[in-house]
RNA sequence: GGCGGUGUAGCUCAGCGGCAGAGCAGGGGUCUCAUAAGCCCCGUGUCGGAGGUUCAAUUCCUCCCACCGCCA
């Protein structure tokens, strides 16, 4: 038995989830699945990073701690990932004593070893901000928010003595060339290596910033971002010296988006050198999702509609999308037509089709019952031997963190056992009575091959694969090790399993309506949309409409009549009182003969609906900007 | 501006010195156990352009074009 110890980054809180958040977790939680299948002892960590001073500022104008803002955001994430099924094993918030502690007795550890310096740092500084620009931020001479003079100025800082780990790295990058993975990104880090490499600023003064870790040797300054975020690898593991740590530590892999590579690839093998503890084994790199083309990984809305997917298609289906499309390193495409695309060809065609056709031949011409034996002939060892090759694959590919292979690989057992029920017809064979033994090799063959798929698709579609076990009467947590011919029980029960992915009709599925973006539009064309928060004074049906509510609304002076198609989604009792958000500007309309004036606003999605409300108390009549 | 990558069938991509490949999409056929699914058959594409090395180049070299990344 192998330990794993697998990470993905901590997300920062000044974000809510997106979707490259969910590819980097659903990529380390099926690599996980996969290892923990393979019998190896599984340690996953995900989490939050959240000091700085931009969950600072971001707190300040909501009127909120930082801690309360870590709060709420670090509970968007841990919600995202119960959404989609996560099975980590830990979730650490910098903000835990257990990650301060530990990052305090590094820096300690550094500073006693003189690794840390107080060194002055000079650059161009904005009063407003508070902060520092680089010389291409700078616009005119001049703040980019405040188009304010900046100022030069100099204060002195902490740094980490990097510059003298350069020609080691780059040794250690030769040595191992897959340390960085894939090969593209390990060349960028060398790129990056050919030109000096500079000491590391790492700390920042509690008069500019105070929501950070305090400096143990200096408490007028917190630790600066890399310092405090990437420890976190370390510190949920207890640190060097905790059993945990000693345990999982010398199989790390650390498993990130291609835009914190340098920090990842330099700053934090010179980080752990420096503090004496061994390096990780891998730092797997993948691409960005673009959404129709356009990058926007970085916008909140694609996982909303992404998610949207995973509610309308199922979780298995938005795990099996991401993994087998993007080509883990390389930037990939996410749309609806694509997604729909693979969950009709691979999933419902070949998988499902596949399930529902064999469990069926079983039940009906094998009594519902895993048959005895018959003789295997050269064709039902050639199936047995294209599972040994596909299993044999996937390790390979998933020794690689290539799940777009690991996938195609198992694709390609599918594709055999397909054809072997059309090679041997076991419909024709059961209408022959000498020939009872070809068929019951024939069945025999067909639910070993679904058992195989059974465990070796656990990883990846955690739902189906369960789904398939059971049907054949099998319990207990799937093992790979059991995934071999011979060891089904004769006799055991089998249910038939039809509709595993059904398939998606493509022209009921509107071309990729939930993800295409509209056009984007001027804030001046959006500023003509009056938008106020409105509360419900009274609603009833309207008479003779199924969809129609009847709202008597307070925007504060005036009160107003409007009519919304909410009625399936609400009953009028419980809107009574909502602070809602409508359209104040709107023409009037007559509905059902009632005169309405104003749109309430609601989101739509999967058959579901929820009208918008304010997730804090501001008066109605409130304008929305 | 410097370094690097990519450019191959409608789409996504593999191949990287010896007669151009896969999956999807599309067309035709076929079976009936199955989710109008499966299976079989069907691809002459200036392998971005030009030049060079070689008996032979998509594959190596040079230059150019386009797109992308990292750095500045």
């Amino acid at each position: 038995m192998t330990a794993f110890y697998l990470t993905t980054p901590i997300y920062y809180v000044n974000d809510r989830p997106h979707l490259g958040h969910a590819y980097t977790t659903i990529v380390v939680d099926a690599m996980a699945r996969y290892r923990r299948l393979a019998g190896d002892d599984v340690w996953f960590l995900t989490g939050t990073d959240e000091h700085g001073d931009n969950i600072a500022q971001v707190a300040a104008r909501a009127g909120v701690t930082p801690l309360e803002l870590a709060d709420r955001n670090s509970a968007a994430f841990r919600e995202t990932w119960r959404a989609l099924g996560i099975q980590y094993d830990d979730y650490i918030r910098t903000t835990e004593a257990r990650h301060k502690e530990v990052v305090q007795a590094i820096l300690q550890k550094l500073w006693d070893a003189g690794e840390i310096y107080l060194g002055k740092y000079g650059g161009q500084y904005c009063f407003g901000c508070e902060r520092f620009y680089t010389e291409k931020e700078i616009v005119d001479g001049k703040c980019p928010d405040h188009q304010r003079p900046l100022t030069y100025i100099e204060e002195e800082n902490y740094f980490f003595k990097m510059s003298k780990y350069q020609s080691w790295l780059i040794d250690h990058l030769e040595r191992h060339p897959d340390f960085v993975r894939p090969e593209r990104y390990r060349n960028e880090v060398l790129g990056f290596l050919r030109d000096p490499l500079t000491d590391l600023s790492i700390s920042r003064p509690r008069r500019r910033l105070e929501w950070g870790i305090p400096l143990p040797f200096d408490d007028k300054y917190v630790t600066y971002v890399w310092f405090d975020a990437l420890i976190n690898y370390v510190s949920a593991l207890g640190g060097p010296g905790d059993p945990r740590f000693e345990k999982y530590w010398p199989h790390v892999q650390h498993v990130t988006a291609k835009d914190i590579v340098k920090p990842h690839a330099i700053y934090w093998p010179c980080m752990l050198k420096a503090a004496g503890i061994p390096l990780y084994q891998h730092l797997n790199v993948h691409g960005y999702w673009t959404l129709g083309g356009h990058k926007i990984s970085k916008s909140v809305g694609n996982l909303v509609e992404a998610l949207a997917l995973k509610e309308k298609y199922g979780n298995d289906a938005f795990r099996y999308f991401v993994l087998r499309e993007m080509v883990f390193g390389l930037d990939a495409d996410f749309s609806e037509e694509a997604f729909v695309g693979r969950l009709n060809a691979d999933l419902a065609n070949d998988l499902g089709n596949l399930v529902s056709r064999a469990t069926t031949l079983i039940v009906n011409l094998g009594r519902g019952v895993v048959p005895a034996g018959g003789g295997a002939t050269a064709a039902e060892e050639a199936v047995a031997a294209a599972f040994a090759k596909a299993k044999a694959d996937v390790a390979a590919a998933m020794d690689e963190f290539a799940f777009q292979r690991a996938l195609a690989s198992i694709w390609e057992f599918i594709g055999v056992v397909n054809r072997y029920v059309d090679a041997t017809q076991p419909w024709a064979l059961a209408k022959d009575a000498g020939k009872k033994d070809r068929l019951a090799a024939a069945l025999t063959t067909l639910a070993e091959s679904l058992k195989a798929l059974g465990i070796v698709l656990a990883p990846f579609l955690p739902d189906a694969a369960a789904k398939i076990r059971a049907a054949l009467s099998l319990t207990g947590e799937p093992r790979l090790a059991d995934a071999v011919w011979g060891r089904l029980e004769a006799g055991a029960p089998v249910q038939k399993l039809s509709g595993l992915f059904p398939r998606i009709d493509d022209k009921k599925a509107p071309a990729a309506e939930a993800v295409e973006a509209t056009p984007r539009i001027k804030i001046d064309e959006f500023a003509k949309v009056e938008l106020r928060v409105a509360e419900v004074i009274a609603a009833e049906p309207l008479p003779k409409s199924k969809k129609l509510l009847k709202l008597t609304i307070s925007l504060g002076q005036e009160q107003r009549t409007v009519v919304a198609g909410i009625a399936e989604h609400y009953a009028p009792a419980e809107l009574v009182g909502k602070k809602v958000v409508i359209v104040a500007n709107l023409e009037a309309a007559k509905l059902m003969g009632v005169e309405s004036n104003g749109m309430v606003l609601a989101a739509a999605a999967g058959g579901k609906l929820a009208v918008l409300t304010l997730d804090r108390d501001l008066p109605p009549g409130a304008k929305v900007t």
